[in-house]
RNA sequence: GCGGAGGGCCGGAUGACCGCGUGGCAAGGCAGUAAUGCAAUGCCGCGAGGAAAGUCCGGACUCCAUGAGGCGACGGUGCCGGGUAACGCCCGGCGGGGGCAACCCCAGGGAAAGCGCCACAGAGAACAGACCGCCCCGGUCUGCCGGGGUAAGGGUGAAACGGUGGGGUAAGAGCCCACCGGGGGGCUGGCAACAGCGCCCGCAUGGCAAGCCCCACCGGGAGCAAUGCCGAAUAGGGACCGCGCGCGAAGCAAUUCGCAGGGCCGCCUUGCCCCAGCAGGUCCGGGUAGGCAGCUAGAUCCGGUCGGCAACGGCCGGGCCAGAGGAAUGGUCAUCCGCCUUGAAGCAAUUCAGGGUGACAGAAUCCGGCUUACAGGCCCUCCGCGCAG
RNA sequence: CGGGGCGUAGCGCAGCCUGGUAGCGCGACGGUUUUGGGUACCGUAGGUCGGAAGUUCGAAUCUUCUCGCCCCGA
């Protein structure tokens, strides 16, 4: 086994992969969304991120991407399960103002309800 | 000190831990037909802006089109001179308007080339015209009526066919005179826009060209998802080989003859030519997904010096300054800085402690401009008023 | 990157080109008809014309800048 480094899993790229993660599960808190997905495989995780027009301006969006990339980063792999697939959406202010350790909570709590 | 005008600059700082993108060097691993990619180690370096924004102009660079010239159409620009690769940008002048001033604003060519419009009000809105007035003549029932003169006054309007004053007259009128305004041609200064001076003309023709238009000048089209290279899978195209050849007849067979079908730009006639089926193999060309190049050294930045009022240009020295691609430049913490707020001390300036907050905003081929957004702060120059000297 | 369109009363739209009066339908409100409601009829109110400058005597209309929304092509 490898050490536990904090690494960042697979990304998703395609457009298809985020409509089927967002016809599943979904799973909302107050600092974001979590849409889910089980694909048939044993794959890794992957995961993907959506800032819509609706968060603000470019600034905005970025940031919002950033911090949801830095908690999928730091604790994602922790909880996730491999062969599925999580895409976290931002919220319109929330994901951006809510303190950070908040919502690194989020994460793991939603990933624990989306499981079951 | 108070109030104001113009110009330039900064756009939080430092550090720690974790993380991202990219370049170079070192040593290799894996995947793929290939181009190339993927994961990962060590060291060194770099990593958003003044607007990166809006996409309003101008270019560079690629591809397409194009023999040259002229004319027309369409679009744009619009005082003059200069700067620039170019511009609708910038600088310096000129003219007009505003402000006591510093200074600011102006799409600022042509209205005797032509067409069109000028609502309502008003008598009349553009080859003038008489509603009320004023004056003269005639009539009269003494209320006024008719004819003529007049553009000074009233009234309307955004605008009424020069303005003010005097003379003159029946009342008036550039009818005459002075000044102002206007037009024409002349001289002087200036590269020019234009300005100044004197002469002539009593004055003849309002506004709108961000209405059509006229004049002068400029403009081929598309855009880095341009374009070039490498190129799977599937379907389709072409060449060759192989098997095979619509129906009937003859023949052991190769083959020969007859009769049909389809195509060759709408129809008919004639002539010529071509095509037929597949389940296969080899090769070729184009090319999608994908990948790479284009992709960052340039009308470049900084300093000095020279020319120029300036925009800017020349020369010298130094620097290398993001290159992502579902898109890196982040997260957390501490201290300092600025701002807001609460509490305590103090007459006050202020000090201490706690909390909150950090403007507008994210490169996407690259430059030169314009426009718009912006917390807070710094510097320089100038003007008016007040006070002191 | 390039191109096009829209913004007017609570809603959907005309008016803009060719500048002077902002109008239509639905809806709202009030009244009549009805025992009541609906329907029908009559009447009424309601608009900074997305925003800001400019041209003009005068701007929803013309010009420039700006904000928001939508669509198309490579």
């Amino acid at each position: 086994m490898r050490a536990p480094r904090m690494k960042m899993p697979v990304v998703l790229t395609q457009r298809a992969d985020f409509l089927a993660a967002a016809k599943a599960r979904r799973q909302g808190t107050s600092g974001f969304l979590l849409q889910a997905r089980h694909r048939s495989d044993d794959g890794p995780v992957r995961v993907g991120f959506t800032c819509s027009k609706k968060i603000g301006n470019a600034v905005m969006r970025n940031r919002a991407k950033r911090r949801l990339r830095e908690i999928a980063r730091l604790g994602l792999l922790e909880h996730a399960r491999p062969g599925w697939d999580y895409v976290l959406v931002g919220r319109p202010g929330a994901t951006i103002s809510r303190d950070f350790a908040d919502l690194q909570q989020d994460l793991t709590t939603a990933l624990s309800r989306i499981h079951k």
